[in-house]
DNA sequence: TCATTAGTTGAACGTGTGTTCAACTATTAT
DNA sequence: ATAATAGTTGAACACACGTTCAACTAATGA
């Protein structure tokens, strides 16, 4: 199917720079990962979770410490983040600890505060 | 109120651990508008959008064409990026450009396109 | 002036998602 | 063995959010 048969509610203003852009355009599969991956750390249960865990290896109940909540919300993200690579665990005993499994969180975080202090 | 009255469902297991992350954590407003960042650019729709405009300076027609969806949602997903300070827009005639307004977001998908690679 | 088109906006709708709750497993200590 | 505790899990609930729809404004051109 040519991508011209396409509905749109409204006519192409520049059909060259559309094309151009669909030319470029990341592939779908690309983007739908791209936005999970920010949707993910997108989450201020889920951030505070990561900053405690770039600073500590740390268990669940201390994770539950850290953010004065139930050890049974923090285990529910923990298991997304662990669904996608993003943290790492060992059980030790009857303790769990989670630690970071991907440095490139640490960079999204460095620039993502550079862009909030830009704001201000 | 000291942070030790706080209700948590469990024992904390390493005090210092939690006291040290505790006071290196970010404070709330930060971690608010870090998480709401990644929330933005956490959306395909948006994600697209923002590739796209990072190409070309674009109208909302042209947007809607390259994504392939109406003027409205496309505006309405403008209209959050703007007020974000994420995208930025000049008026012509009847026609409104939008081009990025911070190259902190191309950042920020250069660190994920590089985490999606490195899962494989 | 009137019709047309680009774009915006608010309400409504359906879906997605974070937390809670309760039940469960696994490990340790008595 | 039994109790206690760390952690997980699925269902339910409430709320957040993206898209649609319809009504609107603003600019252009006939």
């Amino acid at each position: 199917m040519s991508r011209n048969e396409f509905f749109c509610d409204c006519n192409i203003i520049h059909k060259e720079s559309v094309d151009e852009v669909l030319k470029k355009m990341p592939e779908e599969n690309t983007l739908l990962n791209l936005a999970s991956l920010y949707k993910l750390i997108g989450d201020t249960t889920r951030c505070k979770i990561l900053f405690a865990l770039d600073q500590k290896e740390m268990c669940v109940c201390d994770l539950a410490n850290v953010l004065n909540m139930t050890k049974s919300s923090i285990s529910h993200q923990l298991a997304s983040l662990r669904k996608n690579k993003i943290v790492k665990c060992k059980k030790i005993g009857k303790e769990v600890y989670y630690s970071l499994d991907d440095d490139h969180i640490v960079k999204l975080f460095e620039i993502g505060l550079e862009h909030i202090k830009h704001l201000k």
